[in-house]
DNA sequence: GAGTGGTCTAGACCACATC
DNA sequence: ATGTGGTCTAGACCACTCA
């Protein structure tokens, strides 16, 4: 753990617990750098962290305020998994493995992954059940030669875990689009979109640390249920 | 303008305009530290803004390399006003006046910006009109005392251009969230929603570097009118 | 004027990819 | 072994806020 990440975690725990409260002032950074004994730019690297994720704002001639930070739901400016999501709201949810197989030849795959038609991939259907309805229907695709293996067990858990843990993946980055659309017959049929015919789409492209592309994926949402939270920085 | 940002105005212009070509890498940061005459330390900066943004990725013992830019469309982790959007996708976009006056005593609004009820807001309502299609509706906000004057020529163009360039105020970071939801029958109005009753709601709060909240606002957008990219890092 | 955050530098050392 | 990006430091100077 570098020293930046270690006091950028600390002052966010401390912010979420509710240590610092919202429109408080923190320290200044001297007197963190004191405190942590390292230099004030490694205490900056961590404060402008917490910035770009909404915890703080500095502000110049004074000292960073801390920000109110309840309103975060599903926040897309960083990248969490649903098991990471889940420990936030604490509610029931349930995630059910539809289906798990490997599939070869799909033209937009190969487009999307940029590989011949031989390229062999994981794909995975899940839904996320929360409090008796299916509200979150996900479609995953991994490219085999980066995830050499899946298995049923793993499908039904936390898939990033393994990922990072046991395959030791890094991962960089994800883009994503937010778009709606009319839901297929399919999707109809695994989720409970009530009256709904009109379904939210994120489709998400996920890469390593070297750059490669290994996950595409499709995740869908009943429009009524999700909210996503960004901060956009001028 | 500081070093940084002219390195990462510089390179982010011929990543855009063609010069450097996705899937290319850039010179490393100690050729570009010679190149520039600045600091490793300075090119970093701008390195890590052009990451942040999406326009490059680190890969360490690697130069950094060039991403695909093109499928970001309306990106939520850069805050653009109407008008620089319309300069990306150049088609022929219209904005109109509905209404634009001072308000008083809205308790919804006295809660969002936590004043009395003597507080004064403009108020403006704007719709935006893409080839002849009313496709978004905008209902914007402002705290008198930050904003104390608005006419109909500003409201008829770039508000943004005004409070930043005329009234010098420092606009730090927005707040957006994205939400889904019926469309009132005020809404449906003034849009062309065609058969669709849900409407894509961006609900903003934009603050001052100073951490003044002085603009709330919402963005109503047909749903199958626009996408919305972002990178999440891990 | 004193203190704060913002920019910039030069140099050290580490981890990683490549040959 | 070489070059790359990543972390960390110490110090300088600037622009801003506030009393």
């Amino acid at each position: 753990m570098s020293k930046y990440k270690e006091v950028y975690n600390d002052i966010k725990e401390k912010i979420t617990n509710g240590t610092f409260k919202a429109r408080e002032f923190l320290k200044s950074e001297s007197e963190l750098a004191r405190k942590y004994s390292y230099s004030k730019d490694t205490i900056r690297k961590a404060l402008s962290m917490l910035e770009l994720d909404g915890y703080i704002q500095k502000i110049k001639g004074k000292n960073s305020m801390v920000l109110e930070n309840g309103r975060f739901k599903n926040s897309l400016s960083n990248l969490r998994t649903s098991k990471e999501l889940n420990q936030i709201e604490n509610i029931n949810i349930k995630t059910n493995l539809i289906d798990l197989r490997l599939i070869q030849g799909d033209s937009e795959l190969m487009r999307i992954f940029e590989v011949s038609e031989e390229a062999l991939f994981y794909r995975v259907l899940r839904t996320r059940v929360l409090d008796g309805e299916a509200l979150e229907y996900e479609k995953t695709y991994f490219d085999k030669r980066i995830v050499p293996f899946l298995d049923k067990k793993i499908a039904e858990s936390s898939i990033y875990d393994y990922l990072e843990k046991k395959l030791h993946l890094k991962i960089s980055h994800s883009r994503r689009d937010i778009k709606f659309r009319y839901a297929t017959e399919d999707e109809k049929k695994h989720m409970d979109l009530k009256d709904f015919n009109l379904v939210v789409v994120i489709e998400s492209h996920t890469y390593l640390s070297n750059g490669t592309l290994f996950q595409y994926g499709v995740n869908l949402y009943r429009p009524d249920k999700f909210v996503f939270s960004t901060v956009a920085k001028r």
